[in-house]
DNA sequence: TAACTGTATTAAGACACATAGTACACTGTA
DNA sequence: TACAGTGTACTATGTGTCTTAATACAGTTA
């Protein structure tokens, strides 16, 4: 399914955050999917599935998955993320980054191609998903 | 200078780097500027001088100050950085957020509209700055 | 019932973080 | 030359998080 770098100073579940974010971002793991069980991608990756439980647990508290015990955890739609408090994070943390780009000389005209690119990769699908 | 949150979870250390940063790339701390000393800051902060030293290696071994022993520790001018490596990174880093924050829902409008305005604030005197 | 799911708990070891204390080399100045 | 200030290095210690391991319980599905 993916890789984990197991020396990283980086968590292993953070990085499972990551990437499972980063699945469902790109739709390989689409709305109401199955993820698959913290024992059986344990064994998959060969960790501990109370490492995977704490990478779902946290999935789970920002909003991305939603678990139902004896059934499985599944991949949330993002029109049903809670956004207010969430939305200012990514911006909070988007602005010390672009910040940081500018600084090191990266233009601003880049970074807007860069969304361009980004918005045609991932897909404007969402527009139309929204209640 | 500026405040801690001793009872995060990320490190001490780190939220140093990221607060320095901050502060060079806002030209609070203008090039060739003198931080604080490591013994002085520690005192100001109340935490121990190896925790500033070891953000103070961090921020040296990222290109953004440089430290000469006997004299003290200064803002590397932006646009002495070296480049190659550490603007992939910062890339990297921004299409991840970037991607996270249109599946949000945030539009690339309000992105590219971020952009201008963190451009104005952060002042574009970095074109005529280069050699 | 049986096999699968999520969830919770406790114990142990490994590792990073932070502190404390000490020491050395270098610079600038009285 | 002294002295105070600077960066830098090292060891030791305590603390917390991460990760693993082993169980256990509750709910769902065939």
């Amino acid at each position: 399914m993916f890789e984990l770098d197991l020396r990283s100073r980086k968590p292993i579940y953070e990085q499972l955050v990551e990437k499972l974010k980063e699945l469902m971002i790109n739709e390989v793991l689409k709305p109401d999917e199955q993820l698959p069980s913290v024992r059986t991608l344990a064994q998959q990756l060969t960790i501990n599935p109370n490492t995977i439980q704490k990478a779902y647990r946290e999935l789970e508290s920002q909003g991305y998955i939603y678990s139902v015990k004896g059934r499985g955890s599944f991949v949330n739609p993002s029109s049903h993320i809670q956004n207010a408090e969430k939305i200012m994070k990514v911006k909070e943390e988007l602005s010390k980054l672009l910040s940081e780009a500018l600084y090191l000389g990266i233009t601003a005209e880049d970074l807007k191609e860069m969304i361009v690119e980004i918005e045609a990769s991932v897909g404007g699908n969402q527009a139309d998903d929204r209640n």
